[in-house]
DNA sequence: AATGCGCATGTTAGCGCAAACATTCAAGGC
DNA sequence: GCCTTGAATGTTTGCGCTAACATGCGCATT
């Protein structure tokens, strides 16, 4: 007799039985084995075997149990994208550029936000890789740059890609966002409308992309001969607050800075705000660039001038190298670099009020 | 001789082999069937023996592998979230709140955004499903309102909640939004600041988010003898161009609305828009209310009055619900009133222009 | 002809867990 | 005493797939 234990044993899906690798065997008048070679590809299948297997499989719409397979290979087809970036626009944008790139390929993706300060922050963290025997982890900034984190994934064996601003490991396992090139596209840009008195308002120094951002910002004013002196330069949080008192901090220099660079675009708009409580009119007596072009950039007035970060882009890349890199493929390949920022220009931005 | 396949067969994580429930059962001393009873929790299991063996488990920290859990359950324990929800802030806060309840019950969240426009939408979407044996899975608008999807999911018999505005379902399978309730909140205010002209610009039809505000807005105003008469009632698609061009249409009107309520922020700053380029002040000329309290809302100048809505509370919910219910547990409870919209008065909204 | 070798396939034994079916052992009824 | 009852536990089988090993077969080598 049956035990009656709880909860009750739910049989989980439908009541059909599913079609498994047996199903397609015997259609084919071969042993599962050779059906699970198909699937994974082996090389020591005759060619007319294979094609007649094929059609079998795509005949019947037939996919192997991810569960089952990831049983026996002793690993999940999961790949996990782990991020405390508190911006919902890059995450979603992320999360899709991963999606781009795995769909079709049989992965899914599983999110897990995470809080750096809590204090069972990395145990949690293993636990889940460990737990769930992720095929890839994606990490954006900033667990990303934690290096706690990468030692644990190096320790358990799990393949992951870092995005990051800058190239600190080998390059198959990071993806770089050339946040220093955007830094300098904003730079050019007002040095081009011909600002010279150029306040800065930098994000938060636990941001690798903040000093990345601000790099290429100095770098390019240096290069045009345009002093940037330090208290022209704010450091802010990212957040609309902080843009909104640095920049009223910065209007009130003498001389006044006829042009503000905002490490992105939360901080932009809080500038915006800034310039208009000092009485004063962007761009005409003060423009204003941001960083990131998420929906607020063009949702302010006057929309912003801004630096595209090919969020999306960078997360599609980052599916695809996992994805090779857990099939087993050749790490060596060098991270492509199709991912550069792109200046927008909107209204914001206008020449130098002098 | 082994066989070299393609691609070479990669032992998953770390080298060590992981602690199993037979581990637990010898050093418990019992048989890993009684284990398996503990974990899952079987009434019949003596208390002592219980005690025992969850003591070793929470010493060695063993969890057991969901993989061969769900291979033997016959479903996964992932929960999928399944939406096309293009604002990324909703997106964001429902995957949070989700979490929130999923949080150390086992399952894990896999996105699944979608294009319901596409040919091979509900292919995918079944084959989704049924591949990855999902637990359950969570629908937002405007999928939650689609009947295919819902018949799919009947049909494979795999648990679902969905959000939305309207508790047109079983009371198990819904979540409602209350976003009526949010919008008499809007007229409420409006009306108890003197506005006697409002403007009212909808979100598109295809939503039924979008009916409920406009609904709720209308009972408040009708309630309180106010009238709303067509004209003063535009179509817009819950994005910032067409907030800014209804909103334009709308302060042409004679006599021009002291008041306008949007039907969510994004149109409400597009309205902000509208206003100043009519040479108009907000809110000492005209009001604007918009909805969800999102970002922009406290980002754009005046920061908006706006109303928030609970999405990260109801993701907690859908969450507890769907566990609940794949664990078999009765489904009778109705759905806990607590997701209400509140009020959030910000600087965009004043005392009637009168 | 006997041997070896490489390709193409089949067989068996798990992966880590839970379901179904024993089995044991004590308490209680007559 | 014998039997029933039911709680507590053990044994076996199988979820759907793959790894390791085995096999069969044709062809070149000695």
């Amino acid at each position: 007799m049956a035990e009656h234990e709880a909860p009750p044993p739910r049989r989980g899906l439908g009541g059909e039985k599913k079609t498994t690798i047996n199903d397609i065997a015997r259609l084919a008048g071969v042993s599962k084995k050779t059906v699970s070679r198909v699937i994974n590809q082996s090389p020591f299948v005759k060619e007319e075997t294979r094609e007649r297997i094929n059609a079998i499989i795509a005949e019947t719409g037939f996919s192997p149990d991810p569960q089952a397979r990831g049983l026996a290979f002793r690993r999940s087809f999961l790949i996990g994208l782990v991020y405390d970036n508190p911006n919902p626009q890059y995450v979603v944008n992320m999360q899709l550029g991963l999606l781009d790139a795995m769909r079709g390929s049989g992965y899914e993706l599983v999110v897990h936000p995470c809080n750096r300060g809590a204090p069972t922050f990395l145990a949690d963290f293993r636990r889940f890789i460990e737990r769930q025997k992720l095929s890839g982890v994606v990490l954006t900034p900033s667990v990303s740059e934690d290096d706690r984190v990468k030692a644990v994934l190096e320790e358990i064996g799990c393949a992951y890609i870092r995005i990051a601003s800058v190239p600190v490991d080998e390059p198959s396992h990071i993806i770089v966002s050339n946040d220093r090139v955007g830094g300098r596209a904003a730079a050019r840009h007002l040095a081009e409308l011909g600002h010279k008195i150029i306040g800065f308002i930098s994000g938060p120094p636990s941001f690798r992309s903040s000093h990345e951002r601000r790099g290429g910002f100095e770098d390019e004013l240096k290069d045009r001969k345009i002093s940037l002196t330090p208290d022209y330069i704010m450091q802010g949080a990212y957040t609309f607050e902080t843009g909104l008192s640095c920049a009223a901090e910065l209007l009130s220099r003498t001389p006044r800075p006829t042009a503000i660079f905002a490490a992105n675009d939360e901080m932009a708009a809080g500038a915006l705000h800034a310039i208009r409580r000092a009485g004063l009119t962007c761009p005409a007596d003060v423009s204003v660039v941001g960083f990131d072009d998420f929906q607020i950039a063009s949702s302010v007035w006057p929309p912003l001038t801004t630096v595209r970060s090919p969020t999306r882009e960078i997360g599609r890349m980052a599916a695809e190298k996992l994805i090779a890199l857990s099939a087993g493929q050749v790490q060596a390949r060098e991270a492509a670099p199709g991912a550069a920022p792109a200046l927008v220009v909107r209204d914001s931005t206008g020449p130098a009020a002098n």
